[in-house]
DNA sequence: CCAAAAATCTAAAACCTTTTAAATTTTACT
DNA sequence: AGTAAAATTTAAAAGGTTTTAGATTTTTGG
């Protein structure tokens, strides 16, 4: 079945194409089409069941109606609750959403932002950042695509952001421990720890500690490598165990290595560790529901991440937004 | 900075707009421009950095070189799972993927299909249907699109599918639980229930009590509505305790129930029961590895469904593959 | 060196919109 | 009725590629 056009639409009405096209994009007043030929129109194309062929539209008037967004990993419920959201304001506007991992790889970030622009000619860009430095977006040359930066933020960059308050949120609970009377409070950080969000919330805990004059030592941050995060965690403990016998409480950066110290407190030879001490984590999951032992933890307004940078973006490719739009969103802590 | 045309990359080189375009798209051999020419062009290309237009040869081709993913929600980790996978087996074939979560509503469904195929001018379509029956997809007219078919079976529909052996995982935990002794297994599965998927593990729990010469008997089966998953687990837990005093084990038929039994199980009231039955669910979740209580669970090969399905879905789209194909991926059971 | 065959290459059409510039029709006024 | 102005409507161009059908150049063989 040939799929139909605005000449079948044409003849059958026996009105222009012109003017049709204007009518299905309501710039039927703004061209003076009297409003009787302006509902013929309306019911004749529903009737019949008319869409406008996407390319030609888009070939005519370069724009896809397409969003790009580009994380580490889709995969990861933090994103992936992040897509869920920009995917239904996008839907709610016309738009659509195009999605792609860049497993934490510098160059295939690159590659996939200028296959989005380039060749697939996407509207504007969304990206959680892999990259340390913004060299690559101040020297590209797509400086008119409309970009948004969430989750990361990269240093010394004047972009569009929206991103949660690491640093507040990494200080609060911090000093919640504090006030639960903590005082030997080690850091489980992650390595590469260049990433914006890491470093903010080792600031926090840095600044709690000294704001309530406690001694930040470096022998009790200990940096997990992404890609060894049980093996680490578990030499961490040990070191820990050895040198700081008043340890009372473990700080993770992020919910990965939580997951890893659980389970390696779980063994015999930190039975005893595991009795005294409290964990915090940043970032709050479902599973801190389910096991006996109570994590604090902060949890991040993951929804909001979505929905503000897609009304961002959104706004600037509509020209609602023209100068920098900087969005922190605050995190709340949950005692457990 | 205007885009670069196949017209400037022609006067540059002196050759016509179609011989470039030719050779661009790797049919210089079979139109016969010499060896000599195609190298030329194809590095004149590369160092100017030019890219065809995608929407004027979408509109050309009426190829687009997107698939479409359609799934109940795509912030749950077996979706995401799913979706990453699919994406860069596309990404490796220059394909992009575009996803859209339907929220379990069947309007939502039929609204983003008519949207990706109509509007969008996807390539081709995967999809986790919400659908009971197969009455939209039989009737739509979009039958020279590409689809398959993933996760869930539509009844009596003749289509490609990529799904998981939910009948034989299912049979396989319970004669699991079987052989380690267990002579009342209830099982909690959910409402609504005639997604294919629910209904294939009630059928394999039921017969591998049958062929164990266990009798299947309704008061240990529990129905839990999605919407009310904490409360009904409760509830159910209230009546075994009460009816079936010699139950010894709980099959859940999937993680969200499980997850609420554990947290049911955590309360005073059911301390006795808690501690004399094992524990089942249908799906493997990191969480397992982390709590004291050993869960046996029935592992997916969710990266499986991603990589099958878009093999599939390039295999149709390339005319590689023409009839029906039915692909059932086994499960793996986790003994802990 | 010439005609025919083979090897290369290209002009123009097609894909289907949107928008510009202009044509046509209607209304208002003398 | 006739003209100017206002209200509607439309023809044609533009957007940038791919493909068809045909043109041009080179090679081959006598």
């Amino acid at each position: 079945m040939k799929r139909l056009q605005l000449e079948d639409i044409s003849k059958q009405l026996g009105y222009s194409k012109t003017l049709i096209s204007m009518v299905l994009n309501g710039k039927g007043d703004q061209y003076g089409i009297s409003k009787k030929t302006q509902a013929a129109v309306l019911k004749a194309v529903a009737e019949l069941d008319y869409t406008p062929n996407k390319f030609a539209r888009a070939l005519r008037t370069g724009k896809s109606f397409f969003v790009g967004l580009i994380v580490a990993d889709i995969s990861n419920p933090f994103y992936s609750t992040i897509a869920k959201n920009i995917e239904s304001v996008l839907y709610e506007n016309g738009y659509n959403l195009m999605v792609c991992s860049t497993g934490e790889n510098e160059e295939h970030e690159k590659r996939l932002v200028e296959m989005m622009i380039n060749q697939q000619g996407v509207d504007g860009l969304i990206v959680a950042s892999t990259f340390k430095t913004a060299d690559f977006y101040n020297n590209t040359r797509y400086t008119n695509t409309p970009f948004v930066f969430i989750d990361r933020v990269l240093p010394l960059f004047n972009a569009n952001y929206v991103v949660i308050d690491n640093y507040g949120g990494s200080a609060e609970i911090v000093n919640h421990l504090i006030k639960q009377n903590c005082k030997t409070i080690a850091c489980f950080s992650i390595t590469p720890s260049y990433i914006s969000t890491i470093e903010d919330r080792v600031n926090g805990y840095k600044d709690a500690l000294t704001k309530n004059k406690l001694k930040v030592e470096d022998s009790l941050m200990k940096s997990i490598r992404f890609d060894r995060i049980q093996k680490d965690v578990e030499d961490s403990l040990n070191d820990l165990q050895k040198n700081h016998p008043s340890l009372d409480a473990i700080y993770c950066l992020n919910n990965n290595i939580t997951t890893a110290l659980l389970i390696a407190l779980r063994k015999k030879e930190f039975e005893k560790l595991a009795s005294k001490i409290k964990i915090a984590c940043f970032d709050d999951i479902d599973m801190f529901n389910i096991i006996d032992r109570k994590i604090i933890s902060v949890s991040q307004p993951v929804e909001d991440i979505g929905k503000n940078s897609s009304l961002l973006i959104l706004d600037i490719i509509n020209g609602k937004q023209t100068n920098k739009s900087n969005v922190v969103l605050s995190t709340s802590l949950i005692e457990r």
